[in-house]
RNA sequence: GCCGGGGUGGCGAAAUGGCAGACGCGACGGACUUAAAAUCCGUUGACCGCAAGGUUGUGCGGGUUCGAGUCCCGCCCUCGGCACCA
């Protein structure tokens, strides 16, 4: 061991070593309890960035905690390979993006080996390699059969700049997810999974991983999924056979209906038009309604002024036998429900907000609650005063009123009898709509993984045989950026034969979007060299659910609704025998930096210049100190405000636990057995109190360690570094049993900094004269001694009315009584009862005393 | 508007209803040095006081409790997500 702490000579040292030594290469099968720890895969983009620092920070200290406790950690890695930046740079440069991807992910192995991050080398998997696309191809396959993917031609949402289609995830909030460009609508015929067909499964199964998921993450993807209970109630429209079909969530208040409100591209529009003097105005509007929609990029967050025409169409409702016009409106949406809705103007805010723009009737038929008015001792008869002009939709549940025989029931009551009635009078159902789409997994690009099918003249769509697989992608195409996908344009790859007829055929030119390879990426780690399957079912019945998974919030609702829908998919194919991938998520926060200039923190970026280069940390502070700073300067899912002298801080502390190791290791480092534990009264009252304080840092960071509190385990670690350096004794003076308390703290400090700084770590676990191996293979996480860690001396304060007035001295075991005793007695504190009557003494043992007084 | 997080020193942050501010950064003072850096020692919520000590303090207003940063009610601010979803 050296003087010094040399944090570039250790690193390469011991990152060469555990590489040579297969250190983190892992079986399955093993008799320990295993542990799947998961960082989310990254995009080869050319350089690691900050953000991918602290995800495999966090991941990398879970692995060694788990590691040292003696499990059977898989903690493997992998790149999202195919996706546009590398497209771009064909583009853009005239690159072949196999060459441009392959490249970035030999650099960023590079970095990733220099942070020493304890990966199993040998599990790396690629997307845009052919043994694992041939996979997502017979995913694709496999779904094809069951009729969980299909084709149809629809609107989709498409990125002008980027050229290529998004799913609805994808365009969250009407702008592109990668480059933030306003998406538009293009109708193109598209490949879709029936991920709606798990809505309900999806929201159901939340409940098994509701402990381990954060929140907020669940609450996105409940918001997304969207699910609404109601009812489906047909309208017969006046003078012909049709009926409109509306859904509606509050069926209680169908009474107040004054319209029908149809969107402008429902399919019965144009049959009910037929011959009607209306019918130009109609489609007129209708078309200057899509027009304004397909144009619309609903980017910004302003709302559409609600605009629309009267058909002359008549419909009645069948709860009052009312005649209702039918409208026409832009508010109403195709794509939800039925694409038609009851308008409620005095229940609903957007009916409202219609109704006073046409001046149209504002019934009121629900009634609010008030305390006099409970269900029980409303007065049905009484109704409300319909002169009195609404100010705004009162959109609670109440009381009905002015709805015939409902009148008087709740809400809640009436909602269940009336969709009952309409079941038994046969004009409407029970129903639960969904805002979830379908994905679309179709992509007009060139680098991903070629859909796997084939369009034959005489067969039709014909899917590519099994054995055909996988469909390779040709070495190049040209890359014109036209929209188009470059595959169309490779003459050698589009022209097959179909594998019914034999006959001439062209492939599918699309790509699958790329979120379908990291779907399921991540069984792929447990058999990542299988070419006969996509990886062995007992090797991932071992290995899978991942116990905790690490990566950015971003991806709340996108990979991981995808990748919970694909699990499903799998278990139902009969792959695996489980609902949810994942029983843990953490989410970490951003990594953010100073801009110049205005000074605030924004995410690091190249755009901002505020962006920081893991490499140039790591030579001048080393990776055990940067990755130490990480995780020590802010809880993991917090934003995290890097700040250099942060890391000199680091530094600081590790070459101070370091010159310890040094200082103490001689008399330490050989490798002679063990001491046997001293008997407590053989110790000094200072090495008890070392003892004391390794324990009490050893049970404090096993329980941060079950929460994932990284900050607090690092400052645990940096107090008992104090206590160890304030010990009096030095190495040469120091007793047998002095020793033995020295040994045991640092020892239990070098162990326990291993998940945050591995290196040193490692370094100076030699340094105590471990012959008999590494850290990495030998050592075993410190237990903590409950007895060993209890105070012998207790300072107890002492309340008066709840305000600290003084402290007295106690032992653990000290009576109540006693307690009662001395604080009574206490000087400081008479000076504060003296005079007054004493009501109550209040003792928590071991905690304080309150003496309340009057 | 709806849903979900958060508001604690100059800063990042700690605190099973029981001593608020652990740990670190920064700052200030001191030692070492010709000097600086590094390192080491000390101080560091605010206010009053020479001091001992006292007062006050976790966004605001109430409440529960012997005792509230923590629990309850009502606000304010802030970050994130969704947003004509019937």
């Amino acid at each position: 061991m050296d003087e010094k702490y040399f944090p570039e000579k250790i690193e390469e040292k011991w990152q060469r070593h555990w590489d040579e030594t297969g250190a983190f290469e892992v079986e399955d099968g093993d008799a320990r309890p295993k542990f799947y720890c998961l960082e989310m895969l990254p995009y080869p983009s050319g350089f690691l960035h900050m953000g991918h620092v602290r995800n495999y920070s966090i991941g990398d200290a879970l692995a060694w905690h788990k590691r040292l406790n003696g499990f059977n950690v898989l903690h493997p890695i992998g790149w999202d390979s195919f996706g546009q930046p590398a497209e771009q740079a064909a583009i853009k440069r005239g690159i072949n993006p196999r060459d441009w991807t392959e490249e970035n992910i030999a650099h960023m192995r590079g970095q990733l080996k220099r942070l020493g991050i304890s990966y199993d080398w040998r599990r790396e998997i690629a997307a845009h390699t052919p043994e694992y696309y041939k996979w997502d191809q017979w995913f694709f396959l496999k779904m094809y059969e069951r009729g969980l993917v299909y084709r149809r031609k629809s609107q989709v949402n498409w990125c002008p700049k980027e050229e290529t289609v998004l799913s609805n995830e994808q365009s969250s909030g009407g702008v592109c997810w990668r480059c933030g460009t306003p998406v538009v609508k293009k109708d193109l015929d598209q490949w879709f999974a029936r991920i709606t067909d798990y809505a309900e499964q999806l929201l159901e199964d939340m409940k098994e991983i509701a402990d381990g998921w954060p929140e907020r993450v669940l609450t996105m993807q409940r918001n997304w999924i969207g699910k609404s209970e109601g009812a489906y109630v047909d309208f017969a429209i006046q003078n012909t056979d049709a009926k409109v079909r509306v859904f509606t969530t509050r069926i209680d208040t169908i009474y107040g209906a004054n319209a029908v409100v149809m969107a402008a591209e429902h399919p019965l529009l144009a049959e009910l038009l037929e011959g009607s003097s209306l019918k130009q105005d109609v489609t007129e509007f209708a078309e200057r309604v899509r027009a304004a929609a397909r144009n619309r990029t609903n980017a910004s967050a302003e709302e559409v002024v609600k605009e629309g025409v009267n058909t002359g169409l008549i419909a009645i409702n069948p709860f009052s036998g009312e005649s209702l016009p039918v409208w026409v409106a832009n508010y109403v949406l195709m794509e939800y429900g039925t694409g038609a809705v009851m308008a409620v103007p005095a229940h609903d805010e957007r009916d409202f907000e219609f109704a006073q723009k046409y001046t149209l009737p504002i019934r009121q038929v629900i009634a609010p609650l008030t305390h006099a008015e409970e269900p029980s001792g409303f007065d049905p008869h009484l109704g409300v005063d319909q002169s009195t002009e609404m100010k705004e939709a009162f959109t609670e549940y109440g009381a009905l009123v002015n709805s015939g025989e409902w009148s008087g029931k709740p809400s809640e009551d009436a909602k269940r009898e009336m969709v009952q009635y309409a079941v038994e009078k046969n004009f409407g159902e029970a129903a639960i709509t969904y805002r979830l789409r379908d994905w679309g997994i179709s992509r007009q690009r060139f680098w991903g993984a070629p859909i796997p099918m084939i369009y034959c003249e005489r067969c039709g769509v014909v899917p590519v045989p099994e054995k055909d697989l996988p469909v390779m992608l040709p070495d190049s195409a040209e890359f014109k950026g036209t929209g188009e996908s470059p595959l169309a344009g490779v003459a050698e790859f589009v022209q097959t034969t179909c594998p019914q007829c034999d006959g001439p055929a062209r492939r599918e030119t699309d790509t699958m979007d790329t979120f379908v390879d990291s779907s399921w990426y991540f069984f792929r780690y447990c058999d990542p060299r299988n070419e006969g399957e996509p990886f062995d079912k007992e090797k991932i019945a071992y290995w899978t659910p991942v116990e905790q998974y690490i990566g950015g919030i971003d991806h709340a609702v996108m990979h991981l609704l995808y990748t919970r829908f694909w699990t499903k998919m799998m278990r139902d194919i009969g792959l695996v025998e489980f609902n949810e991938p994942v029983m843990r998520l953490m989410t970490q926060g951003m990594v953010t930096n100073q801009v110049e200039g205005t000074g605030e923190w924004k995410r690091m970026s190249k755009s901002l210049g505020n962006g920081v280069d893991p490499d140039e940390m790591i030579a001048a502070y080393g990776s055990d100190a940067v990755r130490l700073f990480i995780l020590f300067a802010a809880p993991a899912e917090n934003e995290l405000r890097w700040q250099e002298t942060g890391i000199e801080g680091a530094v600081r502390f590790l070459r101070r636990v370091y010159g310890m190791v040094y200082r103490w290791h001689g008399r330490l480092s050989d490798s002679s057995p063990r001491e046997v534990a001293p008997a407590s009264e053989e110790l000094t009252i200072e090495a008890r109190a070392l003892r004391r304080k390794t324990h009490q840092t050893i049970a404090r960071i096993a329980q941060d360690f079950e929460e994932l509190h990284f900050n607090t385990s690092v400052a645990a670690l940096m107090e008992l570094s104090n206590t160890l350096g304030d010990f009096k004794v030095g190495p040469t003076e120091a007793s047998a049993s002095d020793l033995y308390a020295v040994r045991e703290a640092l020892e239990s400090l070098v162990i326990m900094l291993a998940p945050f700084a591995p290196h040193v770590a490692e370094e100076m676990w030699a340094g105590l004269g471990h012959a008999e191996g590494l850290l990495s293979e030998v050592a075993r996480w410190p237990q903590a001694n409950d007895e060993l860690a209890r105070k012998e001396e207790l300072e107890i304060p002492v309340q008066v009315n709840g305000k600290l007035r003084s402290r007295i001295h106690a032992t653990p075991d000290t009576p109540e009584a006693e307690l009662r005793t001395a604080a009574l007695a206490d000087e400081k504190t008479r000076s504060f009862i003296d005079g007054h009557e004493i009501v109550k003494v209040i003792i928590v043992p071991r905690r304080l005393v309150n003496i309340v007084v009057r």
